[in-house]
DNA sequence: GCCGTTTTCGGCCCGACTGTTTTCAGTCG
């Protein structure tokens, strides 16, 4: 079983559990072996092989010898009795917007309700509103919930979320006598899907405020509408939250509602330890007397810790390591200094590579790495090795043109094909400057397979990083099955760099494994596989998936200066990276002309030797993709 | 069910909003 599998299990238990009316700390157990499973590393069923289930946090002696009975027999007896005491289609009753575990069992227990669909027969033909402590307006609320279910597909794609709370936020800011206005929860830790948006506004007067929000024109229902907090569902299906509250007592309030829930709850634990009970108020001491908070420094000063920065807040040992003044510098979207996975018009880009360079240039990046698809993926325009080298000398062109202050390396992002060969040989790839290797097909080969496939590409001494090592999708596209403590291990050994794509469809590695790979001493590069000069734009989410794994720039090989990354490549030594030419060959060259957006690949006479490096040329690459955001929401439990 | 340099037993975060409630339960975050 994977580690998902499990984690959906011991969630699904909780839901029965709690149907069944079992004591609320119990629930709560497994809720939170749920997550740390699903969030943990490493495989589970390796963790177990060695017998060390018990270090996994949240997993004692019951759940364990759970996984153990699981692992061993894929099977579970104490879930299977449940499931004849509670009908395992309940669980998915609790997902509609109203109903809880109480309602959820009166239903079933009343009107033998079990699924979804039996709810909202009943519920439509007014069979709801008799029951004990509901109503018509309760019964039309299930009602509404169960639609907005039907409309809603799960968590949303950061990049989905983004731009919609961006519009808000904005909206918010203008309105009369705010303050501050903030997105919190989820987005603001930079999960790669957000469950619900929440706004946080600073105000001495809330009800304007709240009365603009429910009446914007992205809202498509109200869903709750008090003095300082409102509800709503938004045309896309997204649910939003706002809170308003005096400026003086913003600190807490955002604190409390960035979350995540497991860092505040461990928060209020310190905060109690002190003396002190923590709200999104204020911090109150025993005798009532409040200590208020204007902003989140101030939050962590009190309990006498380091400000920690929201990506990094999941519980997963930061306060440990705030308390012993041991956070991380954690790497910044300033710190990129290369781009080394972009795409043009030679394959499946939108753009030349002289208007690409362009774009990452005025982004202020000193490096690109023109990364077009290899051969074998004809659907993406992969490059021939004729039109590799044609592309070489386009490449050189553009070098010549640039001058030293910007390095443009021509790469490939070459497929591992499914026998696990590159789609280059030695010889082509060798005469690349970089190498970028990427699984796009054949991802639901058997794990054995696709592990050992991927560990072939990272062995050889050709690959310079491997690009969305597990190819997933979001939100719905799970990564390849891999061992990722094999891979992981491998490219540590290596020193082949892992990508953190940052691609909002993608970020892959994601943070759990971003983190792991970090502990074992791998090299990451964040690129945002740019098919567009927009998509330069997306580098943040990488940065930010980067960040919720802790890691620093030095981590990072993007975010090198462009002379020790090349020196990295130079070791790397299977191909010939051209350094800057001797100074006494170059011919008086003309000034480096501000690149102009150009237009074709062009063929050029023979390159000169410029400042940074230039190349020679040779083959070509092909596939991969990038494809716009989708997607949906709704409640997340 | 988990966890512990204050505990191997006794804790386990806190508040807003809604609806059906005459004082509070349920749900959510």
């Amino acid at each position: 079983m994977t580690n998902k599998e499990l984690s959906t299990l011991f969630a699904t238990i909780a839901d029965l559990l709690e149907i069944k009316g079992e004591v609320i700390y119990k629930i709560l157990a497994y809720r939170r072996a749920s997550q740390t499973l699903a969030e943990h590393g490493r495989a589970v069923s390796d963790v177990w092989k060695e017998g060390k289930l018990r270090d996994i946090p949240g997993v004692g002696q019951a759940i364990a010898e759970k996984i153990d009975e699981l692992l061993s027999t894929g099977k579970l007896n104490f879930f299977e009795k449940l499931k004849t005491e509670v009908p395992v289609t309940l669980a998915e009753v609790l997902a509609v917007q109203d109903v809880g575990p109480k309602k959820a069992s009166l239903f079933w227990k009343q009107l033998n309700i079990t699924t979804v669909a039996e709810l909202e027969k009943a519920a439509r033909g007014g069979k709801l509103r008799d029951l004990p402590g509901l109503g018509e307006k309760s019964e039309a609320k299930i009602i509404l919930g169960i639609e907005a279910k039907k409309r809603s597909s799960g968590r949303v794609p950061l990049g989905v979320a983004w731009p919609v709370a961006q519009e808000l936020v904005k909206f918010l800011r203008a309105l009369p006598g705010v303050r501050v206005a903030e997105s919190a929860g989820s987005l603001r830790r930079m999960k790669a899907t957000i469950g619900d948006l929440d706004f946080l506004v600073a105000s001495d007067q809330a009800e304007p405020v709240m009365a603009a929000f429910v009446t914007h024109p992205l809202v498509a229902r109200v869903l709750g509408h008090g003095p300082t907090k409102s509800s709503v569902e938004l045309t896309n299906g997204l649910q939003a939250d706002l809170r308003v509250l005096p400026p003086d007592r913003f600190g807490t309030l955002l604190q409390y509602f960035t979350g995540s829930k497991d860092h505040n709850v461990k928060l209020r634990e310190l905060a109690l330890d002190k003396g002190l009970s923590l709200s999104e108020h204020a911090f109150t001491r025993k005798n009532g007397q409040e200590i208020l908070c204007a902003n989140e420094t101030e939050v962590y000063k009190v309990l006498g810790l380091p400000y920690i920065p929201p990506e990094m807040r999941e519980d997963r040992g930061e306060l440990q390591a705030a308390a012993r003044n041991g956070l991380p510098r954690l790497i910044d979207v300033k710190d990129l200094q290369s781009d080394l996975h972009a795409h043009t018009t030679w394959s499946d880009g939108k753009l030349s590579v002289r208007e690409m360079t362009l774009a990452a240039r005025t982004r202020g990046l000193k490096c690109l790495a023109i990364t077009d698809h290899s051969q074998s993926l004809g659907v993406a325009n992969g490059l021939t090795i004729d039109r590799l080298r044609a592309q070489r000398r386009e490449i050189d062109a553009a070098q010549a043109d640039l001058g030293a202050g910007f390095s443009l390396l021509q790469g490939a992002e070459v497929e591992i094909r499914a026998d696990g060969q590159l789609d280059y040989d030695d010889a082509i790839l060798e005469d690349l400057d970089i190498v970028v290797a990427s699984l796009h097909t054949s991802l639901r080969q058997e794990r054995d397979k696709i592990t050992a496939r991927l560990l072939k590409a990272i062995e050889s001494r050709h690959v310079d990083i491997i690009g969305h090592p597990t190819g997933r999708l979001l939100p719905d596209r799970e990564g390849a099955d891999l061992d990722m403590d094999a891979v992981l291990r491998a490219a540590a050994d290596s020193g082949v760099a892992l990508e953190i794509n940052a691609n909002p469809e993608r970020l892959d590695l994601d943070d759990v494994y971003a983190r792991r790979a970090l502990e074992l001493g791998c090299l990451l590069a964040i690129n945002t596989d740019a098919h567009h000069s927009d998509h330069f734009d997306l580098a943040h989410f990488g940065v930010g998936t980067a960040r919720r794994a802790w890691a620093t720039a030095d981590n990072i090989i993007n975010t090198w200066p462009t002379e020790k990354l090349l020196h990295w490549l130079d070791e790397r030594g299977h191909r010939r990276v051209r350094r800057p030419a001797p100074i006494e060959v170059a011919p008086p060259a003309p000034p480096p002309a501000p690149l102009t957006m150009p237009a074709r690949p062009v063929a050029q006479p023979k390159p000169k030797p410029s400042t940074t490096r230039a190349k020679a040329s040779k083959p070509k690459p092909s596939s991969s993709s990038a494809r716009p955001p989708k997607s949906k929401t709704k409640k997340a439990r």
